[in-house]
DNA sequence: TTTGCTGCAAACTGTTTGCAATGTT
DNA sequence: AACATTGCAAACAGTTTGCAGCAAA
């Protein structure tokens, strides 16, 4: 059985883009949704589901985006209101998230920035030094390149990290004077 | 006139090297010495030439290698002894070197890593997720597959970090079993 | 003599941890 | 019942900042 779960809007370009590539990756489809997946990787280490976890995973997966423990917990329910889930407890349940192979992490400006991996294709990001987003793009070129470059060090890879920054096209257009904050 | 200031051992691969792949780079013959390149930036911002910044610049270019503010400040005189540095000072001369060019940095485990970058060529990163070795290579390719990429989304490039981890050759060949701080 | 720089200590940010109470299996 | 998980508050690491005295230019 393949899962439908990716039911919240995407946010993609909302340019009319020349080559077509989109801001954000196609899902890929896969066979349990992530609270079945995370479910499975409970049980495997003999956890538990709890509510503050289920609903941090619904939350989480009911949009496509990057984001850090702040941005998310500014969107949770605060203390007092139902459903509220202690910072400890989402910092707690971001490293299992990570852990369970629902989310990837890497560092940005000092934060950890968290992005879904179950369910999505591997990347790497464009970030813009302007307005701050983070663009997805894939290749296949890089993987190859990255795997000759570590074969001449005799260096088993297992994995990577690009970021690319610079200027996005939309922030090209409409504002063409620099600003300090690009010096990155 | 070219500055020949590179006078201290860099550490080069050990190991007789099959590929010839050197663990460090070769450093660029460059037209000042870092002190005197930092002088030049100094006085452009109107800003002053210290004892505490000249001695941290010897120390630093005395050596090839990546480094945080602790590990330096761990080598430099303590508190009491001649030459001292407050940490306050280390931290913010790091960001001023970083500004002037003489030094890169990027984030690794949560913390700044530095490296020098006046008179060294552009590269990227071999990371053992065993030794916590940082190993640096060269790739023309891996810079032509990412303005490629990155042609596609209408995005200019102002530069990139990547880090590549694995394992690398001595571990790989040391230490055969798989240890937690792998998963990286 | 002006103004930038330093050391100190305190503040800060993002994140982790100990613990007693609570929830899940 | 057994024990994993939570919220709280305190602790923490790495880094930044305000300020008064000090030092380049």
């Amino acid at each position: 059985m393949i899962a439908n779960f990716f039911f919240s809007s995407l946010q993609r370009s909302v340019l009319s883009d020349v080559s077509s590539v989109p801001e954000s990756l196609e899902r890929l489809e896969v066979a349990l949704t992530p609270q079945e997946r995370f479910e499975e990787y409970l049980q495997s280490k003999g956890q538990r589901q709890t509510k503050p976890r289920k609903f941090l995973v619904e939350k989480i997966f009911a949009q496509h985006a990057h984001f850090d423990a702040d941005e998310l917990i500014d969107k949770l329910p605060r203390k007092g209101e139902p459903n509220y889930v202690s910072s400890a407890t989402v910092y707690r349940s971001l490293r299992e998230f990570v852990d369970a192979g629902l989310l990837n992490c890497f560092q940005l400006d000092g934060r950890t920035v968290y992005e879904l991996d179950y369910g999505y294709p591997p990347h790497d990001h464009l970030y813009c030094t302007r307005c701050r987003k983070l663009i997805e793009f894939r290749s296949e070129e890089l993987i190859a390149t990255r795997d000759e470059a570590a074969a001449k060090h005799g260096f088993r890879v297992s994995g990577h990290r690009m970021l690319v920054s610079g200027v996005c096209r939309e922030c090209g257009k409409n504002r063409r004077k620099k600003r300090k904050q690009d010096l990155v």
